[in-house]
DNA sequence: GATCAAGGCCAC
DNA sequence: GTGGCCTTGATC
């Protein structure tokens, strides 16, 4: 009984890294960091998942996870990724999602108390997220135990290359982690060390600008804690007074209002470290136990989304504080071996293309918000750094899965982007999974048009093993023949003089389009965030660009043409999943298979 | 002055 | 090569 109830009460923060409530304009280097002293080669294709803490012991019951995914998730992914809860004993420090951390300290129903707050050093009683050995503090970006820290160093500084004699899934543990380095830094790398943080200059001591960002994780984990420690309070409260019976389809949160700090987590690393690495759906599926969550009386009875603490911006979930390293590179006084760099690109202002700053005065304060909201620049350093990560030391990475990761990341972003914005907030989260699995091919279609036009994303780049990889590809999931298409719908744009604002409006009018949604409980809230963004965008367009004839109705009358397109390369992601050639286990797999439901 | 995350040292 | 402990120095 007692078990279950903590079960009920785990307040869990899915997370993949300390610094998904960050501020993204927190920039993580300091000036003795003069660069970043990435080692030419590894032998390991790093995934780019930065996930923290309390991973370990994921063998056998991940993959049995997985199994369990691929076997449930075909006909639900209704809420699994974005909003799970967890019924499972967070408190040991085990076995936490490989994308996801649950940021709580020990604290039991049956101990502790309001009054006995624990400071922050105790928030740090979690296992090391490479070998699961005690942490020692934050090193290279999270939280690890020392002797990780120390491989971890010595494999940067000295540009150690190794090589694993099986097949590159080792499983890495406080007792076997000695066996194979080349997994053991691999997993590092997965759970997000930083490879900037080690220091080109061996400069000693001082502290670099990851400081607010572990300032940050800990405040973080702390109100976590305090949330916990008083749901745990109510509840002995209401155990000792019995506030609440135990009845079939009576939820014992029904009485107490607790938020569930939820975070999306980081591109889940895929194909890699099976051990480690289960996709975040795995996780959730793994991890959730529907029914004693979610009474089926009373299904997300208890769930509220809230931002994250910190008022980190949407965008950072995603980052896993990934912006450092691109501007790390940005700022650094070497220059970078690779041709992945931030410095392509050119960050536009949000004063209206066509107009004046007297227009941009006139701008809605909705519009304000949602430009005050977009972060681009965290978009392209998760893009350039999961590039990054995928091909060290790789002499040929397969192109078309490597986007389907990029792809798959995106949509995490575009999922984070959604959870945290007006209107769609404050839906309940089976209308959310509804209207994000009718847009998101849209969106992603619409942002790489974005990207391309207001940010100067260039088509192509070149990866660090020196393949080509196609940018423009992104925006047409993968369908090169779709470019004439995309081309087209951008030239129109542009010919519309189509801006940020114009773009976030749009977006909005594809997540918040009930039209063609079948399902929406909350059709109402839907509709009434649809006309509200429609009428702005309207009179924004009238107010800030009278020169452009009807560019409102003009606009609208393009978002058949990117659906179409969307659709297109959705069937063809669709197809390629079929023959097996898309990785599985990603989010945009679940998606694709959710419309198809 | 305290903190703490860097790099360094050295016994193993 | 590993990992526990030490030194350093920027930040609070």
């Amino acid at each position: 009984m007692l078990l279950e109830m903590e079960n009920h009460s785990t307040l869990l923060s899915l997370n993949m890294s300390p610094f998904n409530a960050a501020n993204s304009n927190d920039s993580p280097m300091n000036n003795n960091q003069s660069s970043s002293p990435l080692p030419p080669q590894y032998n390991s294709p790093p995934i780019s998942t930065p996930y923290s803490s309390c991973q370990q012991n994921m063998g056998m019951q991940h993959h049995y996870q997985q199994s369990m995914m691929m076997s449930q998730s075909m006909n639900n992914i209704d809420t699994s990724y974005l909003f799970s809860s967890s019924g499972v004993n967070t408190l040991s420090g085990i076995d936490m999602g490989a994308s996801y951390q649950i940021a709580g300290v020990a604290t039991s129903l049956t101990g502790g108390s309001i009054g006995d707050i624990p400071d922050t050093k105790d928030c740090i009683e979690e296992l090391c997220p490479v070998c699961g050995d005690k942490v020692s503090g934050y090193h290279y970006g999270l939280l690890t135990c020392e002797s990780c820290k120390g491989f971890f160093k010595r494999t940067v500084q000295n540009k150690k290359v190794y090589t694993c004699v099986a097949e590159r899934s080792c499983h890495i543990d406080k007792t076997q982690r000695k066996r194979c380095p080349f997994c053991r830094f691999q997993k590092c790398l997965e759970v997000g060390m930083k490879l900037e943080a080690v220091r080109a200059d061996r400069m000693r001591g001082g502290r670099n600008k990851f400081g607010p960002m572990y300032k940050r994780d800990r405040a973080r984990k702390l109100q976590i804690m305090r949330q916990r420690q008083l749901a745990a309070q109510t509840l002995r409260g209401g155990l000792s007074g019995d506030m609440y019976s135990n009845q079939p389809g009576t939820s014992p949160f029904a009485n107490i209002h607790i938020k569930q700090e939820i975070q999306i987590p980081q591109v889940s690393s895929l194909t890699s470290s099976p051990d480690s690495s289960p996709s975040p759906i795995a996780v959730a599926l793994g991890q959730v136990n529907s029914s004693l969550v979610q009474p089926a009386s009373n299904q997300h009875p208890a769930l509220q989304i809230v931002g994250v603490p910190g008022g980190g911006h949407s965008s950072m979930a995603m980052s896993g504080g990934s912006e450092n390293k691109l501007w790390a590179q940005a700022n650094s006084t070497t220059t970078s071996p690779h041709s992945l760099s931030p410095k392509v690109f050119q960050f536009e202002t949000v004063v209206p293309q066509g107009g004046s700053v007297s227009a941009s005065s006139k701008v809605s304060p909705l519009i304000r918000d949602f430009v005050a909201a977009i972060d681009d620049r965290e978009w392209q350093n998760s893009l350039y750094t999961l590039l990054q990560n995928q091909t060290y030391n790789q002499c040929e990475v397969d192109l078309f899965e490597l986007m389907c990761k990029v792809l798959d990341q995106n949509l995490f972003s575009q999922v984070d982007w959604a959870r945290n914005s007006i209107f769609f907030k404050d839906l309940k989260v089976d209308d959310q999974m509804k209207l994000l699995q009718h847009s998101w091919s849209d969106m992603l279609v619409l942002d790489h048009i974005h990207q391309r036009m207001h940010n100067n994303l260039p088509d192509e780049t070149t990866l660090h093993n020196g393949q080509k990889f196609d940018l423009l590809n992104l925006g047409l999931l993968g369908v090169p023949s779709l470019a004439d298409h995309f081309n087209d719908i951008t030239v129109k744009l542009q010919d519309l003089k189509f801006d940020v604002s114009d773009y976030i409006c749009i977006k909005f009018m594809l997540l918040l389009n009930p039209a063609d949604v079948r399902g929406i409980t909350n059709r109402k809230h839907v509709q009434e965030g649809y006309e509200q963004v429609q009428q702005a965008l309207l009179e924004y367009t009238v107010t800030c660009y009278p020169q452009v004839q009807d560019k409102f109705h003009k606009m609208q009358q393009l978002l058949p043409e990117i659906h179409s397109l969307a659709a297109r390369g959705e069937e063809h992601l669709y197809h390629k999943h079929c023959n097996g050639s898309a990785p599985t286990q990603t989010l945009l797999m679940e998606m694709l298979h959710a419309k198809r439901k």
